[in-house]
This record gives structure tokens, C-alpha cells and sequence, in this order.
DNA sequence: AGGGCATGTCAACGATTGTTGGCAAACAGA
DNA sequence: TCTGTTTGCCAACAATCGTTGACATGCCCT
């Protein structure tokens, strides 16, 4: 068996190889690439030129470009426990603020929108994140439990505009906000998705 | 000089030209073509056997592949007139209908929404549209003009980001709303990003 | 010290891309 | 009817893509 074929990034996690500062080097250009250029333009020529190797260490370490961009892309939102009647009821002010402290921190996060948006593969493993850390969420917050898919969606449709308007279309007015503001204007929005009774 | 050099797809508008059913069949199918699979990965190739025609004829009527993309995006979005003090208060429920129905009966707005998140020029359209279609709605309700763009870019984003994930994305809890949820939950939205006065 | 495996480079492959120029046929105006 | 233009197809181009296999070098274990 050969150790060399696992696509683990990450050194601390498994056993350590000799190779791990290039697939460190591999993945972080890769994940630059992806989130500037999107899925099709990021070649891995590209990307092995950053990382300052050869293209066909690419394919020996990750298999294929899509390999690559499933190591390359990993998420964790890291969402904030919201069990508790106070967090409850700010809901709204502490997802937006976590939202924008993700999304001005993690390139990656930027990376999977452009992908998911042209690429299959993208807007499913967009699908699996907001099913598997989106959603508990908003469990925690929504008091019916039928409800949920459909508030968590809304609050979706929300966040996701405000990262599509400001940070890759990049429209002025958008980028024109202050932190303050945007927080201001969605917090009572993701509140009211996620708590109000039905309208 | 060449008359069949210009660009203009559609009989009518200026004197009509044999290719007319050609030019419109390429259009058609760049739309379609750019709609599902976006920029990079719509190819001159697939979009001129779709249309039956050699692929030497797409470059031949709109220069390159740029042009093409640029003669077959064009969006109008017909947005309602919002003078008057009973479409003002209403303004939330009327666009938000109005958006529902230009983004089912229109895929060209999907096609312009995934080549504006990969592709620097088709960025610069969204700017354009929202600058010259969405600002002067937003400007015949909110109150005070200084605040118009940020009002604008916050209907934007909630907008944008609905469409996102239910006609790009296809988040299955976003395509599971009817239409009567979806003008309920964001109606309120977007007439308070409108009209509300400052939060 | 030596055998085996991991690491890395190099050159090339087949496929596909946007794009170009030449040539045949159909049409339009005289 | 004749001439020039428009329409269309065909073949090919240079470039670039993801991907592969051979080969050299270095590290580790016994």
C-alpha cells in the first residue's frame, strides 16, 4: 500500500510525510486560484506555479483536478452554539457578525460560490454544508421543527446575497457598507426568518 | 462597408438582413448555452451545433466570443414605475412578484448571473443593470436620496441571493417554497431595506 | 552499506479550445 | 444576364488543457 496516495492536506492529522510542506503548498494555491478565477480557469498549471512544483504532482497527490479541489476545499463555518433564550433572541446580530468574520478571513469560502455557481460538484457540497451546519442552526433558533428547511433557506438566501453582491460581484454600493451597517440592516431580517411566526 | 458586420440580432431594429433566422438561432442558443453551463464552459463549438450552423459563423456575425455573449445577454428588466404613494408602501410586495416573474420566464438572467460571478465583464453588466435599472426604483421610494445606493445594494442582495440559490444553486429547501411564501418572507424585507428609516 | 520507496522533473500524449482563411453556392441589383 | 456581395461549410491553425509514464534523486529502514 502506498502511504503517498492519501489526499489528507494536512500535517497533524495521520502520519506525517516528507511531502507535506508541497501538498501545504499545493492546496493554499489552490485555494487562491479557485477562489480568484473559479473551477475552469484555475489550471493546474497554474496552481503548480504557484506552489512552485511540477503540474504531475498535482495528479500524483490529488488524483484529478476535482480531487484537488475537494482537498483544496474544506469548510468549517464554525457556527456558534445557539441553545439558551438570549442567544435565541439575538440570533440574528451573532450570525451576521460570524458571517462576516468568515467571509473577510476565508478565501475559501469565496472559492466554493464561484465553483458552485458553474460546477455540479460545487453547488452540491454547497447543498451538503448548509444541510449539515446550516440547518442544525437553525433548529437550535425556530421553534417548529417542520419549519426549519424552509426558514434556513431564507436565512441562506440572505447571507449568500450579501457574500454574491460584496464580495464576487464586488458591486460598489455593497462594498460601500460598513460592517456596522450590514449588521444593522440583516440582523432584524435573519431574526425575523428564523423566529417570526408565519407571515 | 459591410452591412452584415453589425451585431444586431433581431429583425426589426434596422434593415433586416437574409442571416436574420441564423443570427437569431445562434443568440438563442449562446442564451441557453451560457445559461446552464456559464461562460467558460459554454463553447463556440456546442452553442453553433445547437443551432445548426458551422461554428466559423458565430465568429463571422459577433467577432468573438466576448461579443457574442454580449450580443446574446441583453436584460431588460422591466421594472414597474414606483411613483405614486400606493405603489410606494407597497413596493416590497410589487417587486418581489416582479423579480419571481422575470426569473422564471427568463433565463437569461441565470445565464448573466453565472458568467458575472466567473467572468470580470460579466460583472461589470450586473454593476450596469443594478446601477441603471435597480438605483432609479429604489430612488422613486427611499425617502432620502443620499442613502438610494445603499438601500439599492441591500434589495440587491436579498434579490440576488434568493435567485441564487434557487435557480443557480437549487438548494432543494429554496426551490421548495411556493411563490405566496416567498413574497410573504421577503416583501417585508425589501420594503424596509427601502423605507425604513435608518436602523 | 544497500534495497526499496517517496519525491520530484521532464517530455510528451490526445483532446479541445477560440479563431482564421479559402472556397462554393445562393442571392441581389444592374 | 452578369457582377459583386452575402451566406455558409470545410479544413486547419496555434494554444492550452488535464493527464500520463519514464527517469533521476534523495531519504529511510534494516
Amino acid at each position: 500500500m502506498n502511504r503517498s496516495e492519501s489526499t489528507s492536506p494536512f500535517p497533524g492529522s495521520g502520519t506525517p510525510r516528507r511531502s507535506d510542506a508541497t501538498r501545504g503548498a499545493i492546496v493554499a494555491a489552490a485555494r487562491e486560484r479557485f477562489a480568484t478565477d473559479g473551477y475552469e480557469r484555475a489550471t493546474i498549471r497554474a496552481i503548480a506555479r504557484d506552489a512552485n512544483i511540477d503540474p504531475s504532482m498535482v495528479m500524483r497527490y490529488y488524483g484529478n483536478k476535482e480531487g484537488l479541489f475537494a482537498a483544496a476545499v474544506a469548510i468549517d463555518l464554525r457556527l456558534p452554539d445557539m441553545s439558551g433564550a438570549d442567544r435565541r433572541q439575538d440570533a440574528g446580530r451573532i450570525l451576521v457578525e460570524h458571517f462576516l468574520d468568515m467571509w473577510e478571513n476565508n478565501e475559501v469560502l469565496t472559492a466554493l460560490l464561484r465553483v458552485g455557481v458553474t460546477n455540479q460538484a460545487g453547488a452540491e457540497r454547497m447543498q451538503d454544508i448548509l444541510r449539515e451546519q446550516l440547518l442544525p442552526v437553525a433548529q437550535q433558533v425556530c421553534p417548529d421543527p417542520e419549519q426549519v428547511p424552509a426558514r434556513a433557506a431564507l436565512m441562506a438566501s440572505q447571507l449568500l446575497g450579501l457574500a454574491l453582491t460584496r464580495y464576487v460581484l464586488r458591486i460598489p454600493p455593497a462594498m460601500g457598507l460598513t460592517r456596522a451597517q450590514i449588521v444593522a440592516w440583516l440582523a432584524p431580517t435573519i431574526q425575523r426568518y428564523l423566529t417570526a411566526s408565519n407571515p
